[in-house]
DNA sequence: CTTGACTCCCAAAACGTTTCGGAGAATATT
DNA sequence: AATATTCTCCGAAACGTTTTGGGAGTCAAG
């Protein structure tokens, strides 16, 4: 409730002596520092946030930037994620701020505004795309940043990702196994380093399988998207058997489209992202989701390095897919 | 990239000058303004946002703490509204910092670090108790913010709340109205505002059709809590015909319950928040949810109203619940 | 008695902005 | 011609903290 100087006369010291007290420096005498912590816990004395970041050049604060448009905000955990990242972040007495993109502006504008006007000590971006702007602005800058997913840039960057080629290759090779021949792909937009990777992933797949890979439809990654590009892979003269959806999102949306067109239940399925509603669709449906607990906290922890200088190689995850076995994988595989 | 004596001295202008200059004065000359303005823009000068707020005495900052426990962060749409909040937000240069509390400090710590510390302009609370510590700091403190969620209170203070009374009461003579007699109550924490409503809205319901209010069964707002407080209706000696549930999650436990006590399909239900997941179960839960569009932005425009001090009278919005009609809550009613 | 080390404290500068209270020149008014 | 008035601009203070670079006083060793 009070500052440092009232603090200081109350106790007829200097405000120095004060501030190297509270900040347990060793030039201070014990006994002054006790009196001096106990005086500032009485008052309820707390630094003010403004005047100590001015001084130390440091705005103890990290920004996330949030896509609106489309697909929306990302996956079910999301919050849960900036939640645990939060925290362990104000642990290092940083905070984190949520920077939604208004429309008319781009994301590359957030982080200008941010970074311009030094309102950040890091930033956290999500959803990257292959090209990034916001990646080439932040490296130029020369400010710390970690992704939730990697980018084609050329100077490596710390991030966090899932390994989505291994995962859709994996899930790909899976139907290969249980004997289909005809699998197609539901991809989200290239331009985003995930649906890309998972697009290769499934080609990759197809391609060690000495099979075509004329069967992939691109959506928008959302219901309607999947439910889409579901129609479209359907109307092909032979009709896949199986489909690795890439994200539960659009697997849902193709759901539908094979309830309509087929009456469902023919066709196996996969999704990605572990959504909670997928346990409630009929079929329910299998799905993938990265490893790695507490999440929240990884980003924090290399945000953290990241700030402290550590370079960009040692800063970067790549966790592995694990499967998230229900139902609508194992649907009967119907003679050719 | 440069700060503001830089750019004076490269335009051979006092720091004065140049400050009023971008901020529009009039008693700068046109011309010099316009000159001004050229130069920062290719500078790409951005004034130093904690040299700002130390001298205007303001942080530009609004923090929402986060739950941690229990009952999770709440509905699915918390972080949409979330941003579209941070958006309203920074049209009018404040962003909102998220603050979720970690294990083993209260919310109320948090609030006193953030108030304390002079770190916000207001705060943002979600989840309100009845009788909630948070609100009465704030209120004591003099810093504005805003509450989702009612509180018992004496003294008035901002919110937006859902009318949990209306909606339950409603959606229990509905039942009534469909023949139900032995109409159960499956209530969140009391201790919670929104849960005490809606419990109270269901009482007041019963009460009115001169029915008994024994069935009625407390638990956690979770998946978990609404299927231990289903079974517990389910072991009384004449089961309820329907069930009225105070939250989806809750309702979704209450589901699984009945499909392993009674085969499912035989109780009428019905929930609240119109969880996306809703759509999927079986049979499709019927629910509640309340009405308004764009809540982020009604959050905002009530905190920047509060922080202009409008009294708090002025700064209430009770929102209608609407009926979201699916399917679980016609099941067919069997004979007493 | 001097010297050096050590302990405890402080004055002042700096961070970058906004803003108060003029100052000087040009123009209008009497 | 003297006085107001307006138009532009600027110096300096202030916001509250952290930190630099000492300054006294004490004590032990030389």
């Amino acid at each position: 409730m009070a500052n440092l100087k009232q603090l200081a006369q109350s106790l007829g010291l200097s405000i120095t002596t004060v501030s190297r007290a509270l900040d347990g420096y060793a030039d201070v005498s014990a006994t002054t520092r006790e009196r001096v912590r106990e005086a500032a816990d009485r008052v309820g004395y707390r630094p003010n946030a403004s005047a100590r970041r001015l001084r130390k050049q440091r705005a103890e604060l990290v920004a996330v930037t949030l896509p609106s448009d489309p697909g929306h905000i990302g996956p079910p955990h999301f919050l849960d994620m900036l939640s645990g990242c939060a925290e362990h972040l104000a642990a290092a007495g940083l905070n984190l701020v949520i920077a939604p993109v208004p429309r008319g502006e781009s994301e590359l504008d957030i982080c200008r505004r941010f970074v311009d006007g030094r309102r950040v000590d890091a930033m956290l971006l999500v959803r990257t795309k292959r090209k990034d702007e916001r990646v080439e602005f932040l490296q130029l800058r020369g400010i710390p940043f970690v992704t939730n997913g990697r980018t084609e840039s050329l100077t490596p960057h710390p991030y966090i990702d899932g390994d989505g080629f291994a995962g859709f290759r994996a899930a790909t090779l899976r139907f290969h196994a249980a004997g289909h021949r005809r699998i197609g792909h539901i991809a989200g937009p290239q331009e985003y380093y995930f649906a890309h990777d998972r697009c290769r992933g499934w080609r990759a797949a197809m391609e060690e399988c000495g099979l075509a890979t004329d069967l992939c439809a691109e959506g928008a990654p959302l219901e309607q998207g999947g439910y889409l590009a579901a129609l479209e892979l359907l109307r092909q003269p032979s009709r896949p058997t199986a489909l690795v959806c890439a994200t539960d999102e659009m697997a849902i949306g193709a759901l539908r489209a094979l309830r309509e067109v087929d009456g469902g239940n023919q066709i196996s399925i996969v999704g990605h992202d572990d959504l909670p509603m997928g346990a409630f669709t009929s079929p329910p449906l299998s799905t993938m989701r990265m490893t790695g607990e507490h999440l929240g906290a990884s980003f924090a922890s290399l945000l953290l390095r990241a700030i402290a200088g550590e370079p960009a190689e040692e800063l970067q995850e790549l966790h592995a897919i694990e499967f998230v076995d229900r139902d609508s994988h194992r649907r009967p595989l119907r003679a050719a």
